[in-house]
DNA sequence: AGCCTGATGATTGTCGACAATCACAGTGGT
DNA sequence: ACCACTGTGATTGTCGACAATCATCAGGCT
């Protein structure tokens, strides 16, 4: 029985999924969240075979709407798709890490520094109150919503510069980040500290749009160095122990 | 009859519409290809509807395959898809047009300086030789192929640049891009002048990297100002007339 | 005359079935 | 014992048909 590996809708990446422009029925999003969340929790391990009529069988859809989800999840790079082949689990490079976090250090630095330079565009606010979910989240040691806000709020601070090409590729981006995360797990536990995302507002409430560049520049560089590159790129590598606790069920499909 | 306003395989458009990650049946990047020229080349004006049954006639292909063809072009945002409604040739607006070029300053200025850092990656031959390759396009009156290199030539740099994350954003920036110029076409015929392709090279050569950036930034800021971007954003502009003389036949569908 | 309402035609969304393709196991040969 | 080959099972790619939805137009009501 394979199919209890993935949790069906309840648990919901709300914004951080939401990313394609296309109107896309409710149901069908569900199901991207299902997936990827199970993929970003290490539910479904790195080079995992996802097979379209047993997700079809798990979700109570047919394989054509699973079909259009996995289309969409390879296109933000979390599945590989191979042409009769099948659809696996993306096993992102050390290589792609690195490229994924210097485009990250290109979009973002250019972001903070349009916001800081409008003086926060007076929407500082809705920055203050999500870093303070974010601690409260980390408080009650809730690590999957920790997770998930930590990458939110970089997504908040591309909402407000209000570019939207920015924001649809840095949403991507994110996205292959916090994959990236879970396969090269940071040696500590530090993630994507609130410390880093506080003095950010700062910066940019104080205008001081260089400060708020190098802030974001060093909060990147810091995450991008916690990352644990030692695992071999081709080794399917073993992870279920780590998130025991976490976890309702063991292994995935074979 | 409305089948022969698409022209099928023969004109293709090389490496700027080979862009998902995916593996692709050369059959669908064939149609993917027509339908894409045919919109830049303004045979298929902004707003016209574009039935699957149709095209599936057109290309003698079931509607499966359409139907993944203009998934992707919504992807890369030269169609828009309506649930329920169908797609619709996409209709720029101003700010749309100007969001693309922004991210195009963000993204193509932190490649010419990555490239100028590293003294052209020893590359600038293939550079050379692509402008050159424009220069005889523009010599000998050939519209199209000036307007797919000039476009190409951006891709090429973020190829010599190296970072896959950057080379596919851009990718959709420069096919959006190329929407945009046919829906507001500049007033005179410049374009993207050779000249500051070459004057981009010299500096990437001299490894000035603080100079190829302000080049880039002139040239973009040129080609965006050039555009007319006086028509109302809601009228269903006509610009047959504009392409009459390389328009093999006249109006789209209705 | 203008507007709301209901039927009609066209188009998209979804499903199930068949064909094409691939991975793997078993067999035979060297 | 190892390698090449063929047959088998499983999975994906593709197609055609049906159901759901929307736009249009005619008719009746105010």
């Amino acid at each position: 029985m394979t199919a209890t590996v993935l949790t069906p809708p309840h648990t919901a990446a709300a914004d951080l999924t939401a990313n394609t422009p296309e109107i896309r029925s409710s149901d069908e999003t569900d199901i991207y969240e299902a997936i990827f969340t199970a993929i970003v929790e290490q539910r479904l391990v790195p080079g995992t075979r996802l097979i379209e009529e047993q997700l079809g069988e798990v979700f109570g859809v047919s394989r054509a709407r699973i079909r259009k989800v996995l289309a969409n999840l390879a296109h933000t790079g979390i599945i590989r798709l191979e042409r009769n082949r099948g659809a696996f689990v993306a096993r992102p490079s050390q290589e792609e890490a690195r490229q994924v976090f210097e485009a990250r250090q290109v979009v973002e630095q250019a972001i903070i520094r349009s916001i800081a330079s409008d003086h926060g565009s007076g929407a500082t606010r809705a920055l203050h109150r999500h870093v303070k979910a974010e601690a409260e989240a980390r408080q009650r040691g809730d690590r999957r919503a920790t997770i998930r806000l930590s990458g939110e709020f970089h997504l908040l601070l591309a909402g407000i510069q209000g570019n939207a090409m920015l924001t649809e590729f840095l949403r991507t981006l994110v996205s292959r980040s916090s994959l990236i995360i879970a396969v090269y797990p940071p040696s500590i536990e530090t993630a994507c500290s609130h410390d880093e995302h506080a003095a950010l507002i700062a910066a940019v409430e104080a205008g001081n749009s260089d400060q708020a560049v190098a802030e974001m520049s060093r909060h990147l560089e810091a995450v991008f160095e916690q990352l644990n590159l030692g695992g071999a790129p081709g080794t399917p590598l073993d992870l279920h122990q780590i998130f025991a606790g976490l976890v309702p069920r063991g292994r995935p499909t074979r």
